[in-house]
DNA sequence: GTCTATATCACGATAGAC
DNA sequence: GTCTATCGTGATATAGAC
């Protein structure tokens, strides 16, 4: 039963250091702290991992994995509502998935230069789905012609990872809500044009 | 001759530690990094601020008071011209106005719960001018009716405001060349009007 | 105003018993 | 696997000389 145990242990680390990560930020979490929520001593972390920087490296990784496995694509549809169902994907990953994929996008900045560089990888791939949805959009004349895609991609990302920061679900506003209100603002904008053409 | 002396210092160690903030984080910067830069030992620092989070809530308060003189309204243009000023100020405080624009944005969040508390309000007052201008653009017709004003202005300061991670002006593109694509594409959208109806 | 010297503390990490 | 004990480091902050 070694092998059970210790995966429980593991999995618990990771599970209290992303909620802490998250909800504190790295430098202000402690592995004492961790620690004292799993229920063991700091120093037993070690034998899990081998260091705070490795812990929240592995934790960063399983985030983008989750989200990246959320982001589910079917070429065959139609490209618009591919990109409707893309945008439920991010943002049911960031908010409806555990602590690992919010922390994902809010730790990431806080992260040192050497953890950074080993999770750089997964998340250019991931951004590069985006951009190849937008090409595919692009490409079907579904876009403004001229269109910054790389600008489009960078801001339609930061509006839905800065949600973490004033949306919570609940109450009369569920997260697909949130996707529909964003998706037809990003798709159409502001601005109401029939206004203009009276 | 002192107080002169005195004003000078306590600005170069604003100056510095809002650079370092900025380029590495509140708590990755050290009192005695910020003093080595300054020319002085970090216990000098203590003369001028009574503590770290002291120095930090003061470069926050430049940071913020900076980017609210830069946002000039004038109710009297056209809702759309004042749409489009606002901003261009806003980022030309984020990349044209020294460190404390930038260090307000990205290291608000690593602030301390106390010193985030102080900062809060100055930030409100902030976004309600932007509150304001869009109820003024809605009163005037021109946004789409059914517009959550709270979601547009929002995910507009968010696309700014994240723009500081992947934007860098110069060769060939300017901070005003952004504004102009982040305005075009939040007031019109992404999506071909003109494909729809053939 | 700035210095030197130092108090105090918390952290990450290691060693070795069990 | 988890413990106790501890090392070494670097941080904020204070005291007092100059």
């Amino acid at each position: 039963m070694t092998s059970a145990a210790e995966t429980n242990s593991r999995e618990r680390i990771l599970d209290t250091g992303a909620a802490l990560f998250l909800r504190d930020g790295f430098a202000d979490t402690s592995l004492r702290r961790i620690g004292s929520e799993v229920g063991m001593q700091a120093a037993s972390i070690y034998y899990h991992f081998a260091s705070k920087d490795n812990l929240l490296q592995e934790i960063l990784t399983i985030g983008m994995e989750a989200i990246s496995e959320t982001f589910l694509d079917d070429p065959t549809l139609p490209s618009r509502e591919r990109f409707d169902r893309a945008i439920r994907s991010h943002l049911s990953a960031l908010f409806e998935l555990g602590p690992y994929t919010a922390a994902h996008v809010t730790v990431f900045r806080q992260a040192p230069r050497q953890v950074k560089e080993k999770i750089v990888p997964l998340r250019d791939a991931y951004e590069e789905r985006w951009a190849a949805l937008l090409e595919a959009l692009a490409a079907d004349g579904a876009l403004v012609p001229d269109l910054d895609l790389r600008l489009a991609r960078l801001t339609l990302l930061a509006m839905m990872n800065t949600a973490l920061e004033w949306f919570r679900p609940g109450q009369g506003r569920s997260v697909d809500d949130l996707a529909d209100a964003i998706s037809r603002q990003f798709w159409s904008g502001v601005a109401n044009h029939n206004e203009e053409r009276p």
